[in-house]
DNA sequence: GATCAGATGTTACGTTATAACATATCAACC
DNA sequence: GGTTGATATGTTATAACGTAACATCTGATC
């Protein structure tokens, strides 16, 4: 199921919350109140959103009011997995599959800003060829298509 | 071919700078002073650039002193295939296969910022499969994959 | 030679991101 | 229980990236 779905957002978020704080535990990771309510935000928005937004957002809960804060707290739920970059839009999104270390692609709605995450394996498929006929070592991918999401789609 | 392999690189150039040139021509566009240095300039540092970057390039040869100009050189440069641009550095590489339109690959050598263009289908493999399922729409991609090119690769 | 579109020059500002340093918190060890 | 060291937070300041808006210029068309 994709995120473009229907489905329970209330409990996608709790479950979500619940995975990240049992995972740092397992992990010896701060799962600070900072922390944890970037995250809280992240998920509730359900698309991505910009380091300033999250920013005005914690400071309203008193929770910081320099940029460093955000850009700390988005830094560590990318870090570990919670939280993707979208480089196309300088954006954040809460990860919908967390846990598993994984370097996703996103499928970006450019009518609505709804961003879904889809399993890719960047060293097999046409850029694995690619590299590997260039003789390049692929680390990290970024994959990011934009479009429109089924919600948006007119036809 | 790929970028990352030798070839004479003053060749290079003069052909992309002709191939620009004889496009421009043949499409009513206006190939500049402004836009067909800055191309100039992308095509003989052959890797990704700032815009600021370029703008005190141009700056150099009295083509330009403030941010609008850069950009728009740049905007032009990308709007008909002449650049790329990588959005995971903010910077601009010429394009190594002008004239055709196209939403390439890119990888990008973390030790030499050196950047290298792979065709692509997004329609096409993983990604085009899981948009499929969702019923997502790509209108566009962005695909840049990190790395060591041939050049950096110690082993 | 008037008009219109596109290109450039320039000022000013908005947005995104980080360096650097001070302070605080917490765990581990003695 | 106090010391040490690692990690997190607060804060200031500034760097880096990008654009809105408006004036001016140039060249094509009529």
């Amino acid at each position: 199921m994709s995120s473009f779905s229907k489905h329970d957002h209330s409990a996608c978020v709790t479950d979500a919350l619940r995975a990240a704080e049992a995972h740092c535990a397992a992990s010896r990771l701060q799962f600070t109140p900072v922390r944890r309510r970037a995250l809280e935000i992240l998920l509730s928005e359900h698309k991505a959103m910009g380091a300033y937004d999250m920013l005005a957002r914690l400071a309203q809960d008193g929770l910081g009011s320099a940029p460093p804060v955000a850009y700390r707290a988005l830094d560590f739920l990318v870090r570990h997995g919670f939280a993707h970059k979208i480089e196309k839009l300088n954006a954040y999104v809460a990860c919908t599959h967390p846990g598993e270390a994984h370097d996703p692609a996103f499928m970006i709605c450019r009518s609505c800003d709804a961003v879904a995450e889809a399993p890719t394996n960047p060293q097999a498929g046409q850029l694995g060829r690619a590299a590997q006929e260039a003789g390049f070592k692929i680390e990290h991918a970024v994959i990011e298509a934009e479009g429109i999401c089924p919600a948006c789609d007119p036809s």
